[in-house]
DNA sequence: GATACTTTACTAACTGGTTAGTTATATGTT
DNA sequence: AACATATAACTAACCAGTTAGTAAAGTATC
């Protein structure tokens, strides 16, 4: 019953379940030992207090997200899918990161920033391949396509909470958004490319 | 300096500013009625409580919405650019709306379904109309339209955060939203429509 | 038109419960 | 023993909501 590495973990796994239920103002630290069956003082042992924990949670999140998630220029509807895929199977994270935009006052830190500049510079490189039309510019279409793919979570305003019959027919909306992103990135490449 | 009118009017407004900064767990009562410059115990006298105060104010603001929105099916682009408009010029509410998602437990109201369900008939009949191509459900359309428009404002995760310089060029944001929801709906008009 | 009474708008101080974070202490491990 | 892991008890600050009371404005009565 002594493993720091467990313990920490469980915290991890609590705190997760607690910021993306409650947010950061939201969240109890009380709830969180509880549900991690440990005492609330291991919590601010192993972090230093609410809002590092929160953050060192997202961090891990996004880092998984970058792994799982590899962006293919040369395919976006694919891209796009998969992005809706694990937006679907990951609300949690999801709404952990519309907490984060909401509730931080800090800008996205530089790792996340960097990450977006390589996808625009990837996505200008596949339209110059004449593999993505260049109606758009690179920047518009990546948040286009990240907005299309993951509209329909539960953080969006305008998603499932006013068209709840969507989310019950998922292989169709994700037909759906890989179709939109082939429109926008695809449409009319053999008119325009020259 | 006795006018009930225009104290609860103050309230209104301090409590916009506030519940938008902070949403409802981080909004600050004592702070509201600090801003508004009356006693805390006035909130209490019009409102019931913090969140009915929020969901007044929530309810006030999209009515506003709906009355300075209106939605045009034979024309999603020029629809897209006003709510971009004003998304853009009403971050506030947008906040709030992104807050509410998050934090109200109970599903949107009756009115903003019905209002919903109006626009995915109208929108229906655009496309049968022939002014809207049937590639995508009513519904689905929808919601990529508000999508797109609204996915510049703060409370995407993926929006200016990452892309910072795109809101610096609205005039070409409004145009590519514009251009790519003319894509997703009326892309192929002609081929399809026979 | 002055006086007593009622209603409305407002305030200061308080209450009871909550909450982030700490300290002191105990227990298992090597 | 020495160290790492864990707990219980505690504290100081905070905060939503309340209470009890005051002052202004209106209304009735003489």
């Amino acid at each position: 019953m002594r493993n720091a590495e467990a313990t920490r973990e469980r915290i991890l796994d609590a705190a997760m379940a607690e910021f993306s239920a409650y947010g950061i103002a939201g969240a109890r630290v009380d709830r969180i030992a509880k549900t991690a069956g440990c005492n609330k003082n291991m919590i601010y042992i192993y972090f230093d207090n609410k809002e590092t924990l929160f953050s060192t949670i997202l961090q891990k999140h996004l880092t998984r997200v970058y792994e799982e998630l590899p962006f293919t220029p040369d395919d976006l509807p694919g891209y796009a899918t998969r992005v809706f895929n694990f937006a679907m199977t990951n609300p949690d994270l999801i709404r952990l990161m519309a907490w984060s935009s909401l509730e931080q006052k800090t800008e996205s830190p530089a790792e996340r920033g960097t990450i977006h500049d390589l996808k625009v510079a990837a996505l200008l490189q596949a339209q110059n391949a004449g593999q993505v039309n260049k109606t758009f510019a690179p920047g518009f279409l990546l948040t286009a396509i990240m907005a299309l793919a993951t509209a329909w979570t539960a953080s969006n305003p305008f998603g499932p909470s006013l068209d709840p019959d969507s989310t019950k027919n998922p292989d169709e909306l994700r037909n759906s958004i890989a179709e939109a992103v082939k429109l926008i990135t695809q449409g009319d490449t053999e008119k325009h490319e020259q």
